[in-house]
DNA sequence: GAAAATCCGGAACACGTTTTCCTGGACGAA
DNA sequence: TTCGTCCAGGAAAACGTGTTCCGGATTTTC
């Protein structure tokens, strides 16, 4: 008796031991094919006795998928990345499908390595993300890509990416409804795409009751704080400052009770982001955007699917931010 | 003539255009077998020339490995799964495996479901991993398993684990080192066995400096504002505190800036974690315990590594920590 | 009771690669 | 010349599953 009995059991022992051929195993346990409906019920409790689990690597050579899709971030460090990837691999095992992570570590090479091993398993479709929301340059494979957060720079390809400026003017119109007048904006550097929308937006949706110029500088919580001395130089009547970021927000809040100055009372203010380790622990803590990140994971990963499965959706699909109000603009 | 030449090649293309057997081919490309280098080479450059990729679920079917390892973690959104992941998929993407991610959000239905889900991909080995210290249940599947971060209740299991004992003495020695003689512990939830440990080691290595009992309450900046008081109220001379977390240090320093009390002047400070948005971000910046989670997970992944290739260690690894000084203990 | 319709299950092949075994030829030694 | 050795490469099996086709058995219908 050959030791190689404690082998996994593949389809050919549970179909000897239902007494049935290995296609009539398969039949049975995928309730495919003309079958007696005892001889399906034998197929399954030999099944079940044997602790048979299919081999997918098998499914997949036949049926020329490989039920995995690839996601490739420049980025997981980053704290946008991961919710993406988590609604994403949420959407995708519902679907059975498997999700492999690819992290490049924004290096081209390692883009390429992750490219190559991707194509290589056959993957049923990969998923691009990275950190900015500046568009990047499409990837060139075989097969279906869509992009999350970062938009190919190709019109014609599938891509999910957040309303920025809605979401800013969400904050606006949030504090002109509470009365303020004096709406002052800090943000990031004015290089970023996402600084500038989020500006723009910002200036749009609050108009006249819009102050001085958009404040750029990092998305940090000491420019934040910076950025207060520097605003109440200029416009020492400001009532309300919407922030590019929560970490700045913090900052602007940190900065004001220094200064004797009541949020929201004397000035209100907003963050954006949502990140909670900000946005609550902030003093108050901090009315907010949510770019619902984690949803925008599962919409993309739902649309990859589609497209696998042959109806792709082109173009870009922008889906809504979230607001939050809490005490920085609503008081206790 | 048949459309469906448009396929991606296999090796059987790449043989037909070199003039040899795909068996040939296959030696030619993986450098096996006696070939002669003429015909290597005229099979390399057939390769080349179709752009061939070799499908790896036919190498996986073959060699009866799969190149692949699943990441089971109970919970992503914490930020300590996330380095350790990174680290492991840095580690086996080196090693061309690839790393299917499993979320299962504490819930042991999805982890059964995961469970079935790697074992029918015959996954080569499974990293578990989870956001506390606590030993957990270990999973029961015929592959090689690693545990990170938390470890399997059972000895005999591989697990890769954090010193956290060594990390809190150090901080506490390194207050020894700058002379300050009464040092003070504030740190999370007693249930939390990181909270025991780190109080337990701080009161070892500080011995007769360490005042008073350790101050148990949670995880946030607000329990570490509160806690200032409390301890002030108990020790008014205390010259030291190190905390459970870099969040609760955080609190700890704004709440000592808010009194007067200079950091590290008065009373110097050192957190856990070196969480840089937390550690960073803290006036003054905080010296804290880094548990190196990246390096934990490539350790991990090279460990899971040995496992596959037969040659397992058993056992918990034990890694070191490492202080990472900064102006809350050394002033500017 | 015979022909037709229906139901059930098996044999064979496909998927793409690796690996084992084998053959035919070239070459050196006796 | 003949035998043995070595080399280059091909044929076939193997991995585990899904699917297509086909024949035999059972039931239905006139």
């Amino acid at each position: 008796m050959p030791s190689r009995s404690i082998r996994t059991p593949g389809i050919k022992d549970v179909a000897a031991l239902a007494g049935v051929s290995a296609s009539t195993a398969s039949k049975a346990l995928n309730d495919t094919g003309q079958l007696r409906a005892a001889t399906r019920e034998r197929v399954r409790q030999a099944a079940e006795q044997l602790g048979f689990t299919p081999d997918s690597r098998g499914r997949a050579l036949a049926s020329g998928r490989s039920f995995t899709v690839g996601l490739i971030t420049t980025d997981s460090s980053g704290r946008f990345s991961i919710p993406i990837m988590l609604g994403a691999e949420d959407a995708l095992s519902a679907g059975e499908m498997a999700l492999v992570l690819c992290d490049t570590r924004d290096d081209p090479l390692r883009e390429q390595h992750y490219l190559k091993s991707l194509v290589s398993r056959r993957v049923d479709g990969i998923i691009v993300t990275g950190r900015r929301t500046e568009a990047r340059e499409p990837i060139d494979v075989p097969i279906p890509v869509v992009y999350a957060f970062s938009p190919s720079t190709d019109p014609d390809d599938t891509s999910v990416i957040v309303d920025d400026h809605g979401g800013a003017a969400s904050a606006a119109r949030h504090l002109l409804s509470l009365g303020r007048e004096q709406i002052a904006h800090v943000t990031g550097p004015e290089s970023h795409l996402s600084a500038q929308i989020r500006a723009a937006a910002t200036m749009g949706a609050a108009r006249e009751a819009f102050v001085g110029q958009p404040l750029y500088g990092e998305w940090s919580e000491r420019w934040g704080r910076h950025a207060v001395d520097v605003l109440l130089r200029a416009q020492p009547t400001v009532d309300a400052i919407t922030c590019g970021s929560d970490q700045i927000a913090r900052g602007v809040c940190d900065r004001l009770r220094e200064l004797g100055r009541s949020v929201p009372d004397d000035i209100a203010v907003t963050g954006y982001d949502n990140w909670s380790v900000m946005a609550l622990a902030s003093r108050p803590p901090l009315t907010t955007v949510d770019m619902e990140l984690e949803e925008l994971g599962r919409r993309t990963a739902n649309l990859l699917l589609d497209v696998i499965a042959g109806s792709p959706r082109r173009g870009q699909l922008i889906l809504p931010t979230r607001l939050i109000t809490r005490e920085s603009t609503l008081g206790t």
